[in-house]
DNA sequence: TTCTAATCGAGACGGTACGTCCCGTCTTGCC
DNA sequence: GGCAAGACGGGACGTACCGTCTCGATTAGAA
């Protein structure tokens, strides 16, 4: 799944990267258009001006593909974690943070085809829990911790409970229900969050 | 797409019941083994012991069946809202209701196929807006009502984001996350909701 | 195959003649349409404001249908045969009265269609063999026999050859190269077949 | 409908040899066992040990196959134009040669089938008149013109007709008729045709 | 610089599923 | 019981992709 550099053999040739990089560019486009379920390796190949067997020498599979190619782009792109001084300007700034995130046109149109396929793709599954979700849990459990630190939170607070509570409205009102966020709505969440966050300890 | 009753007027011949829940049993078996976008109408049609034409006089593709039948599955199985005279233990029985919802395997088979087609599928998102997520929300708000009627929550609330708060940390948590939730996180996360919950006026 | 007529029996009802009309006139307008092969009972069915059991309660196939159909309309349509009392001008009638029946529409689209049905379909072989080929060939060879009384033939005449070069030149030509046939081409071809029959005699 | 051979420019595909054998081969044995229309493009598929994309790859559908494969198998097997140099013995051996394509048990089977094809398909009627009829019309008249240059017939002789006279009293009987012909039957058809011939002048 | 082996574009390969059409049978309710 | 309508199981049609394989034509590292 990684073979996409390399090989010093003896007076062979490497995969070359100018086709890796139209390759990729075509998926992405293709992606956007038709969504993670529709998308089809000959319409990559054919909009990368490409032969399928350069698909194919690269990945084993559409999946594993797909699989690569996202977590590419989405690892690394971890947002600074917010460290204002104050809890309720960083969970204000956080939420702020993940609507950014989630406004991203392309993981619009094939996060929740992503969702889908990691139900069925446990290599999926794994990149979007270590690639994605698990950076961004750190990070919220981090700014939860410098609170307590401050004694803006409760040293018994559960950081489990916490960190869903800090992300999960915002994101399943995006992810899930598609629907929009205003300022307004940021604000009073906020709000809401930090009150919540306050009686979340543990029992 | 609901012709499976109705009269054509004179002499006709109507679908037959035995073989529209032949399918309709199939289709669910099949969606359960394979997963949303993976189903085939072959597959449902032999299984069903019947025709693939039986499929496509009932439906016009794939994706209209799919939408028909969970439409029909999952409308009107609403639970009854929870209404024990006191804000937390609402909250707890609503979170409850929730999680035994959630844990419907054939959901948790499926359930993100399904958001994943409605990306692309107006009617499928149509059908779960409408007839998941709307009865649902409103019942979580007669809720908060009730709350405020008896003084419970102010009347300033914002029922909007209330029923985000409700709803949305174990639904995320759950659905999109895959994660279990035994009772202690029922239990503290009633708590922080209740908190929140208190915090969310309008501004 | 014959069951187009009768059933005195019991209680039940008869098969009614008006939509063995209809389908009959239907069947022939469709084959001259669409010819023996492609056509269609649903067509057939459509077209005669008929249902198909219509059809299958007269018949127990397609192929049966139309083999008894083109049996009954072919068959009893015989011409009279020549009798001019002259060899040569009953000749040339008879190639006149053949390529009268051969020029008939139905006969143009279909004839191809029927032989080759009737290489697979004994009963329809046998319709074509028995309903059309034979008398026509009984015919010739009666014509063939009074010219023989009268002195204009050996008493030697390979009747059945003889029957073969009456008939074939012209029927294959329009038949099977589908070509057309003019007075002067039929005023050439009965010399030529005169001369060919004084010289048919057995071995 | 030829691209069975030749190149697209550069870097293409080329259709296996291999693979086109294996449908030819699967086809012919198809069609001897069901006919012409019966047979199908699954079967041919099967038989062959192909993909059925394989054969639409070829030809853009069944008639167009079977079109192309039967004028590859048909053109080209041209039997000698017998010359002799009498014409009696020219004749006899023509009237053999007939006897002998016409018993070819493939065209047995698939003759009529053929025939009746032709009559909705131009292409086919093309190939057949063009492939089979025309070269072996123009081999008999190639015959008759020798005899008249040896004086054995009238120069006047209308070779159109004449070759009429040829061909179809035993093409009619084989391929219509379905009747066989001993070698006595022939010799006294070679008689009497000789006669015919002698008498088939133009007017 | 020459050799040489893997990569390249193109697309054919065996398969599987799509959605359509027709076969001959069966079912429904009316006459 | 026949009738019109048309649903039924079955099977072939021709299309689109899947992941693999084959073909000459590059192309770049090793000699």
């Amino acid at each position: 799944m990684d073979q996409a550099e390399g090989r010093p053999a003896s007076g062979g040739a490497l995969l070359r990267q100018r086709v890796t990089d139209a390759i990729t560019e075509a998926a992405f486009v293709e992606l956007a258009e038709t969504g993670y379920a529709r998308m089809s390796m000959e319409a990559v190949a054919r909009r990368a001006g490409v032969g399928k067997a350069a698909l194919y020498r690269r990945w084993p599979s559409k999946q594993a593909m797909l699989t690569e190619l996202i977590r590419d782009r989405v690892t690394g792109t971890l947002p600074p974690t917010p460290a204002t001084g104050a809890l309720h300007t960083d969970l204000r700034e956080l939420l702020a943070s993940i609507r950014r995130q989630l406004a991203n046109p392309l993981l619009a149109r094939i996060g929740a085809g992503l969702l889908a396929e990691a139900s069925h793709d446990g290599a999926l599954a794994e990149v979007l829990h270590t690639g994605v979700a698990a950076p961004r849990r750190a990070a919220a459990q981090a700014m939860l911790r410098s609170a307590i630190d401050r004694g803006e939170l409760p040293p018994g607070l559960d950081t489990e409970l916490a960190a869903d509570l800090l992300i999960a409205p915002l994101a399943f009102r995006m992810l899930v229900m598609r629907a929009g966020s205003d300022d307004e709505y940021l604000d009073a969440l906020a709000n809401a969050t930090e009150a919540a966050l306050k009686a979340a300890v543990a029992k």
